[in-house]
DNA sequence: TATATTCATGATCTCAGATCATGGAGGTGC
DNA sequence: GCACCTCCATGATCTGAGATCATGAATATA
């Protein structure tokens, strides 16, 4: 017996026809399912070629659907809730809860909008976030997924680079007043005039501005003058600093949004590559699932920005 | 609310697992799907993972659907039954008779399977040969497609070349006896003596012995012996070739399976390219059904062997 | 023990499906 | 009536999900 009509037609076909009868519009059914204008139309048309008959009409840019195309329409939708139906006791067994440890700075001003959105893609996973700075902490093998400090190494983790550390002294436009205009080209002492906000340091490898200046060569005319503020976490440093209560150590990546929508300001024109970096961690010798994977992924895909 | 589970699989798979549940087989599976069994394998293991559940235990060969693959298994069949299903409206709708026209040489000789294999993958497309010799009856409007002997124009019909014309004289082994272990390099004269096999030119343009001979400069010694044997078709002549009654002019695409299989033997070292060809041809200024195009589309593909 | 068959996977390939750019058609506001 | 906007269609081009190839491991059978 000869091949069945379903056999010649590619079933992804049928997610574009359904969103494209939802919407009625091939643009917004290709911004659904994330893919171009183009390409709905052209599954669109394959699919009536296949089947012989149209399932649209056309005329300029209203569509309607014909009235073989309104039946098949209904019985596509009813097969693909059947199907996302059938998919439901998989929900639950694949619900994972997925355990990321970060440092406070990256837990406040990194992950938090890139979870919402892994999140947002995977509601069957539940994510739990420790956060802390102590390094042994951090490291613990309880967790499926670290975020490190560190050069890259380490016994029990494998590391993938998220984003080198690139540090440089920020301040909000608030706390710069007319130097805003050229705060590229601020020297040392200006910049240290304006304050300094420092952070405790947990780990022995951040940099606080006293080394910031030191492998810079020490452009300062005097020695480096004690911070104005010093906090327990760097999140809330950087919080003064976008309070304009100074200046604090930025590292670029943790801060790009601020930078971006100006809300600081970088100062002087050097900046200090530590030989650091964040990196996501899985680890070694241990099997994760594939929620862990998933969010490994994605966050390395969205990159530093 | 985030997205489903469903948009995350590619729908293919789900016809991959269905035909893998219903032989319990991959390399089965792959063989229906015209997929390797690689594909197969690896196809299960993509929707294993993103189901976050095994479907399948594999013990050394041996494949057995876990609690969960089996109650989906049941779903994603009664889900593509009704797929199938909806699809019946189009089958009617979809269901087209093509006429075809082309000469008893192409139809005999070269069609056959060709129109068989077309026919078991559009079973819904009902297909009408018109085999005719006569160059009006072939190029009649009435038919949807036409193959044409020509040199590839026509006022009416869009041509595309399916093969050129190579003309060559055969024979069969039992025809040839001891000249069979040296019949590339019979002389003209040797194949002559061997009984000249020809047919009716109901096409002005074809080449009989006398034509073919005069095209290669006369290398006989005498003049061109009458015919021992001439027949009403093409295709009879190269029947009595087969049979062994004589030496005929085969168009080696034509022929190509007989000379393939051995049943057939080209004789001398020379042939003759006329400057005409086999064309097939879509109607101009009229739209024609997607059964036409996938007819005319599979007659190209599959070429001159 | 040898052979056959099936599934899994590393390495590599490829074309169906995608994007990009652009044009035509209709609708809307002025 | 014109300018602008939005949508669909399509030629030209690109590309990565899905495929193949080759091979190894595991089981069943003779």
């Amino acid at each position: 017996m000869g091949s069945a009509l379903l056999d010649h037609i590619p079933l992804e076909a049928f997610r574009v026809f359904d969103s494209a009868c939802r919407h009625m519009n091939f643009s917004r059914a290709g911004r659904e399912l994330n893919i171009t204008q183009a390409a709905v139309s052209r599954r669109i048309k394959l699919l009536e070629e296949e089947l012989g008959a149209p399932l649209f009409t056309r005329k300029g840019k209203n569509l309607a659907l014909t009235p073989s195309g309104e039946r098949l329409s209904i019985r596509i939708r009813s097969t693909l809730e059947y199907l996302e139906e059938s998919l439901e006791p998989f929900r639950s067994a694949r619900s994972e809860v997925v355990s990321l440890a970060a440092s406070g700075s990256v837990s406040h001003l990194w992950l938090g909008e890139r979870l919402r959105a892994f999140s947002k893609d995977n509601p069957a996973v539940s994510l739990r976030l420790m956060t802390t700075d102590s390094p042994t902490e951090l490291a613990s093998e309880n967790n499926d997924l670290v975020i490190l400090y560190s050069t890259g190494e380490h016994p029990r983790w494998h590391l993938t680079l998220l984003f080198a550390e690139d540090l440089v002294p920020v301040a909000s436009p608030a706390c710069l007043g007319d130097l805003l205009t050229r705060a590229a080209d601020l020297s040392a002492d200006e910049i240290a005039a304006l304050g300094l906000i420092d952070y405790e340091r947990f780990n022995a490898h951040w940099i606080s501005f006293r080394q910031w200046f030191g492998r810079l060569g020490n452009p300062l005319k005097g020695p480096v003058p004690p911070p104005r503020f010093s906090f327990s976490t760097y999140a809330l440093a950087i919080n003064a600093a976008l309070a304009g209560d100074g200046v604090a150590l930025g590292s670029r990546a943790l801060i790009a949004r601020h930078l971006e929508e100006g809300r600081l300001v970088a100062l002087g024109s050097q900046s200090l590559h530590t030989g650091f970096g964040y990196y996501l961690g899985l680890p070694r010798g241990r099997e994760v699932g594939p929620a862990v994977r998933a969010l490994h992924n994605a966050l390395l895909r969205q990159g530093p920005e």
